[in-house]
DNA sequence: TGGCTCCTTTTGGTTAGTCAAAAGTTTACT
DNA sequence: AGTAAACTTTTGACTAACCAAAAGGAGCCA
């Protein structure tokens, strides 16, 4: 059996670099997980172990094709029941994700089957993620910086990578709402701004903020 | 923060004497829980020191009135997760007990309020066990065994105390199912027999059978 | 009262996961 | 090249929970 705690390093593993290209520093990951240094240095080399990451010490640490895996599946479980809390539960996206970090490692596979199906086989969770298909698959979608728009670009929100609470409201009262789409109006590099309308709303970003903001062509 | 592992000793405790009057044996907890006697000794040192049991050595173990609470609440959030999966996500009777036992050690309150609301605040599970309120009452119903109606009773079932995957099939292929209505049509002590009319079929079952079936007058 | 059986408790040992602090590497700067 | 800073690994120790097996009551029957 696969504990909890282990899928949480492959998860964050996965979540740091999900090509699993890179070495992640031991001190990186556990900053993420909370832990010292030292307990993530004897929980990777356990990992290692079992083949579910490859070990370079000093050097850094990646998730092989197995570890990568299962750490997909998890991340499957986690968005999935996210995304479940806040459409039929009909919770606050801000309050989910807590939640969703326990539920992952306990719900079956029958049930995430079951409510994929009630929320219509979705491919992105509230905060714009993929969600990852039950045979590990991340649906793609080319996704371009708000900040690298230019003027008379329409698009609509895809992703909003900023998780602080005060800038979703910020994004929330303005409109930027996932899938809202939007007109860039102006962009002055020199002034560092863009402003883009959102139903009729003008609204006036730094690049620095919209540099946080992902949007798709429409 | 109280281990899932601590929620399953009470909970068990609760179940082998919902009033938690009586003293329950060390190797009967251990059996239900599945570990050795002596771990449930010492786990029921640990807990007598957290003033959630009384333990009186070599006579047994009794949950205190805040062990009993907790309890409660663990039976709680068991009950509304399984009615949850049953009527929401359409699992089956059978299946979700194992799930619930996962589950019941995760859920917030707030989920849990939110199932109970999507789910018109049900008084009773899907075996016909009741579901504690929030403050943990439990609602009581007299049931009556229906091995001891009478010719001419009209009853509903409340409630099937085999879960039997066979037992409960032929129930169900024999519409028993809870909340039906039904007819007691003769009643054979000699025989060990008791005939029933449900749905307008009538059905023939010994007097253990009908042992199992608890009825609520109507 | 002794002895027998059944059950409970104690004892000693294991595993997973953690931390604090000591020891060892790498890198980067002079 | 030499050294200090920054990071990683090792070491030793802890906790929760478990098991196997030895030791310790309790009740019963002669």
């Amino acid at each position: 059996m696969i504990s909890s705690t282990v899928e949480n390093y492959l998860k964050e593993l996965f979540l740091l670099d999900p090509r699993s290209e890179k070495q992640i520093a031991t001190g990186e990951l556990a900053k993420v997980l909370c832990v010292t240094p030292g307990s993530a240095t004897s929980m990777i080399k356990t990992l290692a172990q079992s083949g579910l990451v490859e070990h370079r010490p000093h050097y850094g640490v990646k998730l092989t094709e197995q570890g990568r895996n299962l750490a997909v599946h998890v991340v499957r479980r986690h968005r999935i029941v996210e995304l479940f809390l806040v459409n039929i539960l009909g919770m606050d996206w801000g309050e989910v994700h807590d939640e969703a970090e326990q539920l992952e490692h306990v719900v079956s596979d029958d049930v995430i089957t079951r409510m994929d199906e009630l929320l219509g086989h979705p491919t992105h969770d509230p905060h714009g993620d993929p969600i990852p298909t039950p045979e590990g698959e991340i649906p793609e979608r080319s996704l371009q910086l708000l900040s690298f728009c230019n003027e008379g670009d329409n698009v609509a929100i895809a992703r909003i990578g900023n998780q602080d609470a005060a800038f979703l409201k910020f994004a929330e009262d303005n409109g930027l709402l996932l899938g809202a789409s939007i007109e860039i109006k102006h962009r002055n590099d020199i002034a560092d701004s863009i402003t883009i309308q959102s139903q009729g709303k003008e609204v006036v970003l730094g690049l620095a903020a919209a540099g946080r903001i992902e949007v798709e062509d429409v």
